[in-house]
DNA sequence: GATGGATAGTTAACATGTTAAATGTCCCGG
DNA sequence: CCGGGACATTTAACATGTTAACTATCCATC
């Protein structure tokens, strides 16, 4: 016998008898949640099919940015894969260490790393992507092409929101 | 002399000289991107502020989510914190060597452990939340209350949209 | 042609995400 | 009453996020 959700409210015991600051719906239902619950909801379809390839997301996003140019530069990329530094190092040492990039120092500038995709690489991505890309179709069938668009847009005036929100107080603080 | 954008291509110089599988645009428009993006744009905003307070922003959530109740058992605030178990465990010993939380655990079953948020830990969130609120506040008045709104309930759909997803493969994967 | 400020990339240190395994407890059925 | 499956939580192991510091190189200027 399955006992299912045992540590779940049935709806009829209260949790919290005294009046607090926040109410439940109101935080789980803040921005940053609400932003967060999405993407993980939209990861968790493609995470098994990535696994089965030995791909963490990251990676994924690396060899996929990389399809897309020729050849690039480390902190190119860093913003294509939209990946900081750091974590970009890391995984580049691993990928090619798996031999899925290659990577050149420039030879007019000596502190650039000039990346891309090898055979390897791109054999793997090949391998990916038709799983890949049609989870991304099912899913936009479910939730509908029009409105898929009509978030990706409000999704991106936000973003121009809150860049103008930093410029803002960047200007702020230092005039006078 | 200040050099601005050094790395960036001018709009002239071409990456990229061969066809490829997939245009520029369309990678980094992905939804998984689009929400990653949108959400760091978010929580830029907020970080400074939690950070001057020596606060991760999970557990900033975690003590958030403790306002909202007397007490909770562990894996009942690790949906309400949308965290994993595993991370979760980590901070609540954290956050109890800090005394910001308590935790028993419970009499009738020596498993569970409840957690509740202690009078220090109240008096931080206390002093972090106005600056949080106007941060907020902030946000909602630039992009528009309506517009949140609306944004707020297409993610809202979007997430029962691939529950849905998950429960099919599930019945049918278990069906025959 | 030395020097010092910028820049590209990496390393370091700590916190969290993610999956698997371990630990201790509960509880049903024999 | 005991053996085993289910459950709550923690630990382990590895990958990434995040900030600061570090290394090597470039370049403008003196």
């Amino acid at each position: 016998m399955i006992r299912k959700n045992p540590a779940r409210n049935g709806g009829s015991k209260q949790v919290g008898s005294v009046a607090r600051r926040l109410p439940i719906r109101e935080f789980s239902r803040s921005l940053p949640m609400s932003l967060l619950r999405a993407r993980e909801a939209v990861m968790r379809q493609f995470r098994p099919s990535l696994r089965h390839h030995d791909l963490t997301e990251q990676q994924w996003r690396i060899l996929r940015a990389l399809t897309t140019v020729e050849m690039i530069e480390v902190t190119e990329l860093a913003q294509l894969a939209f990946l900081l530094g750091p974590s970009l190092s890391r995984i580049l040492r691993d990928l090619e260490r798996r031999q899925l990039i290659e990577r050149k120092t420039a030879k007019a500038d000596l502190r650039r790393a000039v990346v891309s995709i090898s055979p390897k690489g791109l054999r793997l991505i090949e391998a990916v992507a038709p799983t890949s890309e049609a989870i991304y179709a099912e899913i936009t069938r479910r939730y509908g092409v029009r409105k898929l668009a009509d978030l990706q847009a409000m999704l991106h005036v936000l973003e121009e929101c809150l860049s103008e929100l930093n410029a803002d107080q960047a200007s702020a603080s230092t005039e006078g």
